[in-house]
DNA sequence: ATCTGTATTGACGTTAACGTCAACGTAATT
DNA sequence: AATTACGTTGACGTTAACGTCAATACAGAT
């Protein structure tokens, strides 16, 4: 069975650490479409995975579209040669950009781990007893 | 020789592909310090190397306060022990966050591997005759 | 002298991503 | 009937990170 159960708004704030304003406001954008029962917002299994996808990429420092225009590109590839190849370009950008950014990513902890070392080091040298 | 060159703004600015705004507004918010004889900036290569930091972590996603405070780290670790511990935790604080963007980067980087090959099987499916 | 190029300082405008009310509806307890 | 707990829709406020003028200064070439 395909998961047939429902999350309220405040279900899903507090699953993932975000304000019932949050989810709205998505809504509201676009970002999620959550089923309706007169006002009320029943989100589901699949909106839930939508979600944690759209936070991760904010944690990448994505911007909501960004993030969405990838989610989207998740989809099934369907349409003809020249939608395929299309997609084949964003995919190779966005791997392009996420790339960099990896590598910007391990320069920085190599960085931190250097001033770690140094750290360290003062730290035993300020107190010789107990270094280890 | 310590590369006792200076740099204009807008050299600054072409070589890394901002505006001279951009950087007027560092300087603003206390991000970069360059030189100032009369009104003119003069940008050393001190003020290049942590404008490329910053940058590095725009591109991570972080805020300018946020690069300032990590760039500030890497200064070399003085003070008395209770200062040297406090910066250890920070550091790990950080590690613990970068590595968590780490995961998230590899996380998409697989999803996005995923649909190219479904892209590229869609491709040579429907183009049988030309596929490698 | 004037033009061209690059610099400067305000100062207001803009966008994204929410925060923060206020006013209200509704369903279940007390 | 009143409280409590959750939900709703506006609508205005906020912050970061610049963009976009406008007015001005200054140095060198024409």
């Amino acid at each position: 069975m395909p998961d047939t159960r429902s999350y309220s708004i405040s279900d899903l704030a507090a699953e993932f650490g975000v304000t019932t304003r949050t989810l709205r406001f998505y809504e509201e954008k676009g970002f999620l479409a959550p089923e309706r029962r007169g006002r009320v917002r029943y989100f589901s299994a699949a909106d839930r995975v939508r979600l944690r996808l759209i936070l991760r990429g904010r944690r990448l420092g994505l911007s909501l579209e960004e993030s969405a225009e990838i989610i989207d590109l998740y989809k099934a590839p369907e349409g003809g040669k020249r939608q395929l190849t299309a997609l084949l370009d964003k995919l190779a950008e966005r791997r392009a950009q996420l790339e960099k950014q990896a590598a910007d990513l391990t320069a920085t902890l190599a960085d931190l781990a250097g001033v770690e070392d140094a750290c360290r080091a003062a730290l035993a040298d300020l107190n010789p007893a107990r270094s280890r």
